[in-house]
DNA sequence: ACTTAAACGAGACGGTACGTCTTGTCTTGCC
DNA sequence: GGCAAGACAAGACGTACCGTCTCGTTTAAGT
């Protein structure tokens, strides 16, 4: 994931390849996305610093891939279907913020989004293959929550979706306030209200 | 606003404060926040590169200063109460798109807020200076709704706040989709459902 | 020439061989020697790096070889013998310094005479094969005319080479001075005068 | 000696510019001129690379540099004048010898002669800086025998010079056959031949 | 003609050094 | 005596080549 330059690929060093990506995960923890460089990544891995430079075009790039590999398997595949939206929602906002309370992730997580801002590739790199499969467990259980009833007719799932974890990222990104279970469980509160079918606008 | 290093501030030449931050917002502006370097805002500001290092304690710092001077004055005050939540917060949001849209505020705000992720004390100063007014404006229209009875009574408004505003950071960050005035009426429209006393939710 | 490794020759690819050579010239002229490359002579060659290091074993070994494969068949076999040894000297000395004039062989002669100040091996090379014979040209008319009693009877002729192109070399390579013709003919006359037979020694 | 480029030469580190012919004459001794490289210089001198850059054009120039201030005080001044030309120029002919033949001075004088070959500037330094006092000393010499009568009236002085100092240079460059003293004394004996006033030649 | 082992082109690899750039500190000399 | 100017040590950048090492693919001997 992530290579779109040139060079034959049938030709590359698997053992180097894994050996970068080890190396970038341990070193990004050891000393931070910032104090990271490719000569270090390079020396560590027992690689030439053009072996990298070859087949990534950017710190970022490496790191994305180191990233994704670790946490490779973990596919969140679907969210489960109590019936019960609200605690469906509870659990998978907790098991988030969870994950970005992790240090494992947090740091190469912060590392990606702050790389992002100034790197549009790597931003859709990053959003693929990270966040994606996230967001789409999430909009498929929306989905059998609005053909159960349980959510209005008319809702933009891609719309609720952000709607549901927009308030978590916001205060994990900005550090508004702490990033606990509970803030997870009033959001997951408030979005369901949101979604539910009207019963009345009491607007006009 | 920023420094919190030692040298005496009342010596200090307010000719080479302002061509500094006069400086370093041409330049973010000209090469963009990565390319930024001290020597160039020495260079372009006729000041020695000392000068720099001695109020400020790092590049991000220097921005966050020229950056909140360059949006000086238009402190967001209060929102306008015409009494519709939902009208008064579409305008506030539409407003956020706008802001978050516009080149000149678009660079530095990313720029910052990339900074922010691995300098948490930016991060605060960012957030206080540059965030929290908005936030702050919001939560006192809330306020005003919730005492007029069109938001429900146990709703924390600090976590009111990030629902509505959450959602579009999260695609003005992450990128996920374009970040549209539809998309800012469309999350308006389902906080304000959220935020209804209405009927308690049917579930029980 | 040049040589000394493993392979069996007798399966070299004369064609690329020849493309080497072809490419090694091509690029000295173009780019110098110090910014020639054995990659660049591949490239050039349409070669891989391997069967240039297969056949020699460093840069100025393939030079050298290129360059005595482009100064090819024009051996200088032996000096005409007028009677005049004066007259024939200067002719073969204003030869020389024409040739070491000539573009055409002055870059690599002096390339190849600089790197073989830190590899003696192909010094040897170098004198062997380009030097050597033109000094054997000179000994031989000066065997001639010692014969004829034009040059003392115990004069070392190996010596008296090297005091004839010596000053000429030193010229050259040290650009102490303009190298030119009447140089040339000076040195003639002055090494003429150091080697006839002695009328009688005025010293003691 | 050296420097023709832009900085401020006043503000040199006299400390620095010292560390870096220091460690410069070290290591060509240690490692060779070929292997000897800016970063080794830099990292043995205890200075930045960028202090070698600023001040020397390239590595040749800086071994110059460092070869000078190393045979610094050594001037050759002026040759003895015995009243016998020929002893004169032997015992100064073999010190040239045992100077070109100690390691001390070879390996440098040897990396020098050839980074001229490819480099008209550096040459030109090298010769006035090292060469010149030498020939510069031969050549008064020369003149005062000529005024003795030793030496012809109408011999050109500075052409006379090379006549005795190029087959030295010849054999150590080229290495056609050992250097050594005898032959230094047969060169000797053949200049002082050559420049004696005598019969005219007898040829016409 | 068939086999087989080499030499071949291509080019990825681990390395070294390049010359440049930027950082944050230190120094000099002008005003 | 405060400040611009800029030299300095440090070290990462991305590039260029080095010489070695696979890879298939010719190619030429020796069957």
């Amino acid at each position: 994931m992530g290579e779109v330059k040139t060079p034959e690929p049938s030709r590359r060093s698997e053992r180097s390849h894994q050996a970068i990506l080890t190396a970038a995960v341990e070193l990004v923890g050891e000393v931070g996305y910032a104090r990271l460089t490719i000569e270090a990544i390079a020396a560590r891995a027992g690689v030439g610093k053009q072996t990298i430079y070859r087949w990534w075009p950017s710190k970022g790039a490496v790191v994305l891939d180191a990233f994704v590999s670790l946490s490779g398997g973990n596919e969140p595949a679907a969210l489960p279907d109590t019936g019960d939206l609200e605690a469906d929602l509870k659990m998978v906002l907790r098991a988030t913020v969870e994950e970005l309370t992790d240090p494992r992730f947090e740091l190469p997580s912060r590392a990606l989004t702050a790389e992002s801002q100034s790197d549009p590739a790597l931003s859709q790199q990053f959003v693929e293959a990270v966040l994606r499969p996230h967001l789409t467990a999430i909009q498929e259980r929306l989905r059998a929550a609005q053909r159960a009833g349980q959510v209005a007719k008319g809702v933009d799932l891609s719309v609720a979706v952000e709607l549901i974890v927009g308030p978590l990222f916001h205060r994990w990104l900005l550090r508004t306030a702490p990033l606990t279970k509970a803030y997870a469980d009033t959001v997951a509160e408030l979005a369901v209200a949101a979604l539910r079918p009207a019963s009345r606008k009491p607007r006009g």
